[in-house]
DNA sequence: ATGAAAGCGCTAACAA
DNA sequence: TTGTTAGCGCTTTCAT
């Protein structure tokens, strides 16, 4: 392996210089640089990582924790910030926690382990409760999932303004007898069933809503359930992508007439949801917007440790399709 | 920061006793070692990974390069390897390639930069074409792309046979003009054509195919200008997840009843395929099995570097659905 | 603007 | 079985 002595000694120069123009280090003399430059390409040298890590101190990596690997939700997102990431220099280690806190608190172990120069993360609820951003060692990026008091950086959807408008749409097409399936583990559930609940309320409608564990398998259970009364409500809503491929399943399944015998809606606009007929009415996250701004939430907290907490909300779109037509 | 002289003056031993211990070293009594277990505790103590790495030269992490991150059979796959990653202690480095052999490349420097202990990766065909492992500085394991001569471990399916029972049951149904649109960017999509063709060959029919870029985008583009014949060819099928859901978008905007009209039939079991109507006839690819056989071979490998190269060739499995429902 | 040299925290030879 | 110590390859003072 050539190490920075060779490139020194090829070049003439001492170590340090090589140091210096290899990290970029401004005053350097042109000639210097150049010389430097030739030995390193003719050596073929690529510094030793960990050689570099333990000098410095610096790890230029960072962490994305998400919550579910096989979400598409956390796909894109986790596309986003990779992307923005490597442009910036940075290498990202990513971890798939499956909803699962002891997961979860096992990857924040090894995020204080390697060192990272800080951690995005769409905590679990039981996580988010107890969340003391100042025990970690590195700034913390919440995506997705974040309460109201929370005292870390984050980006969210308005999952009340969701849930709310969600429902809101589902009344005005007629809707009466709206049961909200939403997951229970993460705190975007609760906040978009709290949505609900208001617009509800609002209408002067009773609410009917059971929290689930966010797996469609679960979803499609109590969907199941939910579509063997007589009569069938009016409507079936689902906090969660995942939540509403559930749902679907169950309609299918069960031969009930969508949007005729019983409307449905949820969230995120995958790709299946306009494929089926009637294409689903969904609140469509923008998920490449969530990656980007928590990774540039993130840089500039690297930058400025001090600087006030901040949260960006973002808006849903509602994309109004077949499964709620005017009945 | 607590550092291993700490835990040593604490537990009143050297710091190659303490270093023994935590990397589980055998030989130690039981007694130094509950002392360093006591000191470990009380003060907190966790390792300098980049000073152990420094030292060892060895980094207990592993590389993994998929193509595609939003294709959901490489987030099955990834979520398989990883989780049998961290059972056997070892931390995975995921990239997501997006099917760029650039990006691929820029990966694979930064592998040997990481110092990783092997790699798994799904190579472009581009990079497959070339492939020279031993230019490598760490053992490579191919998963799902990989061609007759490639010198390396791999995992992938039987394509020539899975293109093969696919069409061979596409014709069984009663279809003779049978268009398959296939990924041209890595090696499957191309083997499972060739086993198109062998069974159209075997049927005295004539092929049609289409390499196109391995994006719904542009099989729904191909798919709706085939669609626009007359007559309709007999059925349309697909290399992969990401092409049949092109296929299937514009089946749908073009308004032909499937099967009635049009077979359509493709890869990879995803919830959306079963979830329309109707169903769709796939070839499911066994994910789970992919990502944790490559896993092992790569420890294999790590542990014995001369033992043959080995290639796993798993059988994927026809679901028959109602798209193919004899005609 | 450049060089000399100390030392980051750990592991592994070697010694006892 | 345990201790002593050199040194992994780099960055960063400090000196010039």
């Amino acid at each position: 392996m050539v190490k920075i002595v060779d490139v020194a000694k090829r070049a003439g120069v001492s170590t340090a210089s090589v140091s210096r123009v290899i990290s970029g280090h401004p005053g350097i003399s042109d000639e210097l640089r150049e010389r430097v430059n030739v030995a390193v390409k003719a050596l073929g040298y690529r510094p030793d990582l960990a050689a570099r890590r333990l000098r410095s101190g610096r790890t230029d990596t960072l962490g994305l924790i998400v919550s579910d690997i096989r979400n598409p939700f956390f796909t894109e997102v986790s596309r986003a910030v990779e992307d923005v990431a490597y442009q910036n220099g940075m290498r990202v280690l990513l971890c798939n926690a499956d909803e699962d806190p002891d997961k979860e608190a096992f990857y924040l172990e090894m995020m204080r382990d390697e060192n990272v120069s800080g951690v995005i993360l769409s905590p679990t609820l039981a996580l988010l409760k107890s969340l003391r951003p100042a025990n970690y060692p590195f700034p913390l990026v919440l995506v997705d999932r974040c309460e109201r008091d929370t005292d870390a950086d984050a980006v969210v959807l308005d999952n009340f303004d969701a849930g709310y408008r969600l429902t809101e749409h589902l009344i005005t097409q007629g809707c009466q007898r709206i049961v909200f399936l939403y997951g229970s583990v993460g705190s975007t559930g609760p906040q978009r069933h709290q949505g609900y609940l208001a617009a509800m309320a609002a209408a002067n409608l009773a609410p009917e809503a059971e929290p689930i564990a966010p797996r469609s398998e679960r979803a499609r259970e109590v969907a199941s359930l939910l579509l063997q009364r007589n009569p069938l409500p009016d409507a079936l809503a689902a906090s969660s992508g995942l939540v509403l491929l559930g749902i679907a399943e169950a309609v299918k399944a069960a031969g009930v007439k969508v949007p005729g015998d019983i409307a449905i809606a949820g969230f995120d606009d995958l790709p299946w949801t306009s494929l089926v007929t009637p294409d689903i009415t969904v609140i469509r996250q923008p998920t490449n917007e969530i990656g980007q701004t928590a990774l540039r939430l993130l840089l500039e907290r690297v930058a400025q440790p001090e600087r006030a907490v901040r949260r960006v909300v973002l808006r849903g779109e509602l994309l109004a399709r077949g499964s709620t037509q005017l009945r």
